[in-house]
DNA sequence: CTGTTAGCGCGTTCAT
DNA sequence: ATGAACGCGCTAACAG
């Protein structure tokens, strides 16, 4: 089943059976057809190593993550994942995926990935302000792209939503509605979407003529029960906020238990707001106003730049951003001090 | 930094640096110094595509998920990773992972992975019944190990916990605990530990002599939501379990907050026992008692295992049982129809 | 249009 | 102890 066992079987030389398979024009319409046969019949397929020795390419790419802050199966991670997954099939390409342990063995390992040339290219997941992998990537100019920015110096291709509009909306919205106290429950600061979600923030803050100290940020775990322990905090407080924006929608499931514990109404004593649009916050009581990324779009938007890049077709300061959208629901409603 | 570059640089030719490189015997002890002081001056390292032409090995392995049912990052999923990843990398092999989508997509991507040819070999992890990614890597011949049993005739390697005994003991103890009405809230029934823990249910309550239609078994998706659910409907019975058994502790902290929206104490009204022994049960209130399970150990063997196979030391057939150890804590008490 | 030739980078006999 | 030569399986530049 190699491909001189096929050119004999058929007579002819092992360099026309390749270009014939491989799409070349100059090769009969007739013997390109008794190869193709031949090959479905006697089951043939190219030995991969081989090729790859010839052609420099694997057909398969990686797609990185850090081990305590994603989950590749629920949630967001499986989508994003999906969407790579299924845009990469598309192109005939194949993911693996790698999951990085935290700490000093990250960089390192990554490494050994680029050292032992399995793929061809790597998607790299949530990006970090100053993100040591993608300055190792980028050193060693292997094709990549980022789900996320940095704020770092390397130019990269990347694909991230636009968490700075979202969250400038979303608290334009909250203003909009009344609340003067508004809490943001925000990812940790090294991660760059957390950034931007502030930013976002404190520019409505300003539009708005807020005060900024009365608008509270806290940078905690992307968890149900951070999310909980913060608010409960913060509405223990004389001067409690009547609005949170939480970074996540699982952040914001917490917080609603806080503020039922306060023996408080969402979206009647306290608003709030998540992101992530997740099938747990539209099943909520009440249903939680939260921000769609359509990270399935973004997955599939990673993949094909990729694609790109690989083929030389893009360079490596390509970038897309994607809009995201403001869902409100009820959780989110008009500050009850304006009736008053 | 080819071995072409290396030779001609020290003046000798290809094939001894490469014995020298190996461990050959047949080299001179000055010789293989000087290779070995250039390899290192050069910074070189054998192409590892050209090398697994030669050789036919990668030194990669795949560690194979499937997604809706484990956390890579989270919880026992990621100790059983970093397990299968540390041991690995202490054999100087690699590992990638690959998620399988659910559904018709599973097997036929499981062969994509094959086909390319990436990896020497594969661990299968959260086995089903009968399953049919075991029957595909069986039949291909390609080394494999699975993290947990199947109960279908092929043959082959495995590391599992000992599901049966640790729910036997489990039981056991509740039933010294003097209760008589056990509810055994277990995972899907085509899971293969699911399996083997009601089998040793149900062989306690037999040595029990306790009534099976007074101990139901219910299957549900591991998760607390489900086991809070489960509980609920059980609780509001008239003759309500005395204890619960669940197949993880996510399901036990589950049924813990149905418990307590019963309006009844968790370890004296009822008993809770769950599996996995992790960190959210420890600190729960009052504290799970639960099974560990070792897992970290589970997925060094399984990657030993695994190695042996791929150097043909082991064959198909060697299969690793490790005991798992019932932890009590406050969450299993006495029945209190026992004080009546 | 097709066949011959030359690598890709390395491991491994077979001589010397 | 060392070097030359061959093969792994395939692609691609060069002839014809």
């Amino acid at each position: 089943m190699s491909i001189q066992a096929l050119a004999d079987s058929l007579g002819i030389s092992i360099s026309t059976v390749s270009r014939a398979l491989n799409g070349y024009t100059d090769v009969s319409a007739a013997t390109r057809q008794r190869v193709f046969d031949a090959a479905k019949a006697m089951n043939y397929s190219p030995h991969p190593v081989a090729h790859r020795l010839a052609t420099g390419k694997t057909g398969a790419i990686a797609i990185v993550y850090t081990a305590p802050s994603i989950k590749v199966v629920d949630g967001s991670g499986a989508t994003l994942h999906t969407g790579i997954t299924q845009a990469l099939r598309e192109h005939n390409y194949f993911a693996l995926s790698l999951t990085l342990p935290p700490g000093e063995e990250e960089v390192p390992e990554l490494e050994r990935l680029l050292a032992g040339r399995l793929v061809d290219g790597i998607v790299l997941t949530r990006t970090r302000t100053f993100d040591p992998r993608v300055k190792l990537l980028h050193e060693r100019k292997i094709p990549f792209v980022t789900h996320g920015r940095t704020i770092a110096n390397e130019p990269h291709a990347w694909v991230d939503a636009d968490n700075e509009g979202a969250f400038l909306q979303a608290t334009q919205a909250l203003i909009s509605l009344g609340h003067r106290r508004i809490a943001l429950i925000n990812g940790m600061a090294h991660m760059t979407f957390a950034s931007f979600r502030e930013q976002g923030f404190r520019a409505a803050l300003r539009d708005g003529g807020l005060s900024e100290s009365e608008c509270p940020v806290h940078y905690t775990e992307l968890t149900a029960e951070s999310g909980q322990h913060v608010a409960a905090l913060l509405l223990r407080k004389a001067q409690r906020p009547s609005a949170f924006l939480c970074a996540t929608d699982a952040i914001a499931l917490g917080v609603m238990a806080a503020v039922r514990e306060a023996r408080l109404t969402v979206g009647k004593d306290v608003s709030v707001i998540g992101y992530g649009n997740s099938e747990a916050g539209q099943y909520a009581h009440p249903p939680l106003a939260s921000v769609d990324q359509g990270i399935l779009k973004e997955g599939r938007q990673a993949a094909a730049l990729l694609m790109r890049i690989i083929q030389g077709q893009a360079d490596y300061a390509s970038q897309v951003l994607e809009p995201a959208q403001l869902l409100m629901r009820a959780s989110a409603g008009t500050c009850p001090t304006v009736h008053s």
